[in-house]
DNA sequence: TGATGAAGGTCGACAATGCCGACCACCCCC
DNA sequence: GGGGGTGGTCGGCATTGTCGACCTTCATCA
């Protein structure tokens, strides 16, 4: 493969940079956290600030991401066929699973959501479409690990993080957690990304029977549970879901 | 002002080029819409795959938008200052009025909506953060017109596009409707935009007290309005909302 | 079935391009 | 008024990205 185009590759660090960062970030900032010259920096914020990529407070010189991005993101969910075809599929599911219902991909090392139904008859909700799921511990990420090989390696090289005291974090253990998934065809999370929160999860696959995603539901664990871990009837309706989507995409009968 | 930087700005042409045109585009047809050369083009495409801001479908070759991109935008949403304060304050809105609320600020040539509140005890809606609106007919864009300067540049650079058959296009017309919604302090559309749908917005300001957006609500024209035209109670919720928002942003009592 | 054209992708020479680091102007705080 | 921060500019240099010819593959069609 030939190389890259120098400038763009500095650009991209420097979006990355500004989208991690929390707080609006200074020339200089910029320039000393990538190792660029200041010159260098100020010439690439310059133009991705007049292409509206970035954007800089007027009073205190301090940049911020841009709203072209916000547009462009956009545009990304109007092509994307997947999520076009699943969004009839989900809006059943979480009406009548009662749950919030969730389309992730993979992404870079994690679950990129690209489409989010909110709970039926709850009151504030945060939209996370456009947000990261960690691959090790939620049930989207489970699926995609267990059934990608791409994502596999993906969370075979990064390390398994405990986000609560359930988490799995050894990778004999988490293997067999796959192993587990593959052959139900289903993953869970019992509290092992949110303390109080559960989710299930199955794959959708495209017409060559690639797996390309993941739909499921989040909830507190109360309800998603009974006794015996998640209730059946919602893992049936995750995956008559997955299978619709999957349908719909010309993945054919299963 | 000194120069941009050329490859920067050809890539971010692509990536324009991509969010517009409906479909996915082959490596010619960028090359050819650009006037570039195809390896440079090439180029331009291979490091912005890398980078995610753009995918190929393997099977076609064709390119579309990238997932980075929603994740970037996500971000934008994350550190935008005005959308944060107005959260809630849009969400009583929404609740009071019983229509959906929206917030957007001037990008561009439009008005690009970072919030969105959808209509309380309503079926399926379609969010439309991200998304664009015109500044001449709408009462977001009306309202951003009239008090932003910058704004009002753009509107009248540009077309009044006719969009039904009540949009005003005339610029002398469209004068003296900025002049009535500086002087009311609030812009309204009826049906000038989609047939059968109205809007309200009010400005909000920083503590600056310059205007940084605009906050209203959407919806059935039979509902919006009344006999003198839109109702007299969502008018000054829609204002009370736009100066909590401003309050909130420092811009200190009226 | 071979010819054909158009697709995506590669390569290497050339010089335009963007990089670097020194340098300004400004502001705030001591 | 100096010192230590900002963000921002400038010009020389060579790195870097550009261009256009060329290659491979694939679908079409005579």
């Amino acid at each position: 493969m030939p190389g890259s185009i120098q400038s763009l590759e500095r650009a991209a660090a420097v979006l990355r940079l500004l989208a991690g960062g929390e707080r609006r970030l200074g020339l200089s900032d910029v320039a000393s956290s990538l190792g660029l010259a200041k010159g260098t920096t100020h010439g690439i914020l310059r133009t991705l600030q007049q292409e509206g990529f970035v954007e800089q407070e007027p009073v205190s010189g301090k940049y911020q991401l841009g709203a072209e991005l916000l547009r462009l993101g956009n545009s990304y969910l109007d092509v994307h066929e997947l999520r076009a075809r699943a969004l009839v599929w989900t809006d059943d599911l979480a009406r009548s699973s009662g749950e919030a219902a969730y389309l992730g991909v993979l992404h870079q090392h994690g679950v990129l959501i690209v489409h989010h139904v909110f709970r039926p008859d709850d009151g504030r909700q945060v939209l996370e479409v456009g947000a990261m799921q960690p691959l090790h511990s939620t049930a989207l990420g489970k699926v995609l690990s267990a059934f990608d090989p791409v994502a596999h390696n993906e969370v075979a090289e990064g390390e398994l993080a405990a986000l609560t005291a359930r988490t799995v974090t050894g990778s004999a253990e988490f293997e067999s957690v796959l192993e587990l998934t593959r052959s139900r065809g289903w993953g869970s999370d019992l509290e092992e990304t949110w303390d109080g929160v559960a989710s299930v999860a199955a794959p959708v696959y495209d017409r060559r029977r690639m797996p390309v995603g993941a739909v499921g539901v989040t909830g507190a664990v109360e309800r998603l549970c009974d006794a015996d871990g998640i209730r059946s009837r919602l893992v049936a309706a995750v995956r008559d879901c997955a299978r619709a989507v999957s349908r719909d995409l010309g993945a054919g009968r299963f």
